[in-house]
Parts: structure tokens; sequence; C-alpha cells
DNA sequence: ATAAATTATATTGTATACAATTTAATTATA
DNA sequence: TATAATTAAATTGTATACAATATAATTTAT
């Protein structure tokens, strides 16, 4: 073992994570581009389809993202016709975002995306749940999520 | 089993991949701000420091970036004064990165920087591996590294 | 040998990311 | 109740990412 293995690429678990997280990206591009959603606007949808509304703290809470990837983000989606945007009448601090109705309609073409996805991505059903368990014991900062199955 | 429950943001492995790998990097930050680096001049760097010299090809397939990433991050580190860009004499067709004297210097301060992003992922020994295997199962396209140790 | 194809890098355009700052609204406090 | 502190978004500035295109050098094919 050398003084400066630890700095070589083979040897990083960031580095996997980094280079994986982008390649699948980017095989979801040709699906979505039928959607005309980007990958961040597909999970900012993934969210409003299963929530109907959220405001921007919440969105940027559920998706690791701040106001200033989503601010630009969600005119983007309401220039498309997915979401409307307006201000919380209670607190007009709070941007509330609601699906459209075509926003809502997109949820039909979006089912098939996750399958194609599936596809690509060659795990046995036992090496992705190991990976989605380790990955979100990652997330909640080395505490076990808990989930098994 | 709903028929829109393969969109719920908790049902997808592409996700938490996503959000872990920014979430990593972002621990990173304090870290390499120190060296003047970010994430990505980072892993050109750590190729550079094992290999000496690349080309842009070479370091685009190694860090699984293009040209349009590349050419830029390039003639940043070289204006921080960690690399020389020199067009190759055989071929003027490649462009040759070689580390500078203080592109050299910079690994001695660099070796700190993996055990403290290691102290910020708790994960067992066990899992750490498990995760580097299955992550280069996905980045080989399936096909498993092989790698137990 | 010269046009055509290929290769390597750079550039352009769009869309993230995120730290830091700003702005506006609300809440807490003196 | 005026002021301070807090909160939520938006904006600014820098740095990726990557598809698509452009450019220049080299190789292949005619």
């Amino acid at each position: 073992m050398e003084k400066y293995d630890c700095l070589k690429l083979e040897n990083q678990l960031c580095f996997p994570l980094y280079a994986c997280s982008k390649e699948i990206t980017r095989k979801y591009k040709p699906l979505l581009d039928k959607l005309d959603l980007t990958y961040t606007q597909y999970i900012a949808m993934m969210f409003l389809w299963e929530h109907k509304e959220a405001n921007v703290k919440t969105l940027g809470e559920a998706l690791f993202l701040d106001s200033g990837t989503l601010s630009p983000l969600l005119k983007t989606l309401e220039s498309k016709g997915f979401v409307e945007r307006e201000r919380n009448k209670q607190d007009e601090r709070n941007l509330v975002i609601k699906l459209t109705k075509k926003g809502e309609n997109l949820r039909e073409k979006a089912v098939d995306v996750p399958p194609s996805i599936a596809k690509c991505v060659n795990l046995s059903a036992n090496e992705a749940q190991m990976l989605y368990n380790i990955l979100y014991k990652i997330l909640n900062g080395g505490k076990d999520s808990g989930k098994n199955n």
C-alpha cells in the first residue's frame, strides 16, 4: 500500500457513484425527450404527480435541490405548460406549484419510462435492493433505512 | 400495487443515486476549497497524479466526460498553474496535458482528502465494497467486476 | 496525389447545481 | 408597535454536463 494509493481513481467510492449517476441520467435522455422533460424536470414532476402541489422549499427538500436550481426550472416547467406557479394567499412568501391538466396528463406517457430504464440497468433484484438500501443509508447520514424488501 | 407506483420517487433507484452523488460532492467542497479545486478538477488531477500525462480523449474516457466539459476545465487548471497544455508534435490533433511542479506538489495536500471523506460516509467495509462492486457493474454495462476484496 | 472519411479538440447553446447575496413577507422581540 | 430576526424565493456568479456543430489534422480510399 503506497502513500498515494488513496488518491487513485479506482480506490474511490464517490467516483463510480458520480459516474454512474451521470451515465444513468444519460440513458434517460431519449426517453424523457419524448415527454419534453429533462431529468431534473422529470423528478420534479414525479413529486408533483404524487403530491399534487408543493412549494419550492418542500420540493427542494424532497429533491435535494435549492431555489437556485428550482426557481428557473419551475419557470421552464410553467412555460412548457406543465405547472402553474402562484403565491400562497395566506403567506405570500410561499410559491405554490400546481400541476396543470397537461401536466397531469403527462403522467400517462411517463409510466413507460421506469420499465425502459430498468432494462438498461442489469442488476439482480437483490443487488438493486442492496444498492437502494446503501444509498439511502448514505443519504440519511449513516442511519440504516430499515427497508429489506 | 397501483398503476402509478413506478413513478414514485421512493421507488426509483436512479434518484438516490443522483442525490447521493450530489450530496457527497457537496461534502468534498470545503476540503477541495483548500486545494483550490472543484470536484471535477479534483478527479482530473487524480488521473494525472497517477498517469503523469494524458490527452483529452484518454481523460474523457477515464472520467466519463466529453471535450465540452474538459476543454474549459483544463484551461482553468492551466490558469491555476496545475497543468500545462501543449499539442502533440507527432499528431497535432492531440492535446497533451501534463502536471506542472505546482500540480505535482498539490498531491501532498490532497492525501488528506480521502480519509476526511471516508469519515463523512458511515458505511461498513462490507457495505462500501458491495456498493463499489454494484456501481462498477452498472458502469460496465451489467457485467460483474469480479472484485471481492 | 487528392478528395473523402475519420479523429481529436474546441465551441455553442441549453440546462443544471450550488454558494452567496438580495428581496420581500412574516414572526418574534424589545 | 416599531425593530430585529427569520423565512421563502429569486437572483447572481461560477462551474459543470452534454448534445450538436465546427475546425483542424491525419488517414483512407479512389
